[in-house]
DNA sequence: CTTGACCCTCCAGCGACTGGAACCTCTATC
DNA sequence: GATAGAGGTTCCAGTCGCTGGAGGGTCAAG
């Protein structure tokens, strides 16, 4: 299979799958002609990164992931924990990002959005304080 | 003002606020010795900058933002819009960390954990089927 | 005079790609 | 055999918002 195929096959663009060769994830052998020549088990593990990237594992837990994956006596435990601990970064983004939300929000409902300056959004991050309706 | 007093005044490291004076976001003067002097408005600016960045503001709304706070004849209406967009765009990451988060949360509460190779996460990662306790 | 804290500039790197230039290869058609 | 177009290749630069470090200058205290 050359790139086109496996790229259409994986859903991954052609530059990711050649960055994933760049980065050692994936070793394709190649062609008389230069080309990669990709094998069924190439296109397996880019489709098992394209997943675990997905789910926003990172690059190197992805490295991590597919070593386990390919290793007969790993303990589940191990991919769990790289699970456990993505899925914490993953509540701790959420929780930072709720926190931002319920700010801008509430300083969004003050603001009147009309043609006049006078803005509890710009008040509220020049002072650092709250000028909205309620503060 | 030197840098550091700015630094810890607004909160900033030193090097982000030479990188918001290389970006054009903050103009400092300059003293004799070649050390950056800041003025009172500047610091105030930087700690704009500081809360706006905190809200998940990009650099280029900051820029919006703070070309607004220095217009006296705004519109409200702009700077409503800029948070507004940024509102929606936070709501779409917080959806798709929650997405990835129940996907992920339900893999790692049917893994064991324990010293067996058998791993549903693997498993669904490399086959894009569930193949969990419930699956 | 030396120490240490502070300041300066410039360059490189992070993560995970993405875009583009400049070029090569294959297949089909005329 | 020429040509067009769709594929492939490499390499370099850019994205975003900093951050680290090298290698140096400045200033106040002891």
């Amino acid at each position: 299979m050359n790139i086109g195929d496996v790229s259409r096959l994986s859903g991954l663009p052609a530059k990711t799958i050649r960055y994933y060769e760049d980065i050692g994830l994936v070793q394709p052998q190649r062609s008389a002609n230069g080309y990669r020549a990709f094998r069924d088990s190439d296109l397996h593990k880019l489709a098992f990164l394209g997943r675990a990237r997905a789910l926003g594992f990172s690059i190197e837990d992805c490295r991590g992931l597919l070593a386990l994956y390919e290793d007969e006596s790993r303990e589940s435990a191990s991919v769990k924990r790289i699970a456990e601990d993505h899925l914490h970064r993953i509540d701790e983004k959420i929780a930072q990002l709720q926190s931002m939300r319920a700010t801008l929000a509430h300083l969004v409902s003050c603001c009147a959005g009309d043609d006049r300056p006078d803005c509890p959004i710009l008040e509220d991050l020049g002072a650092g304080e709250d000028h909205c309706c309620k503060g």
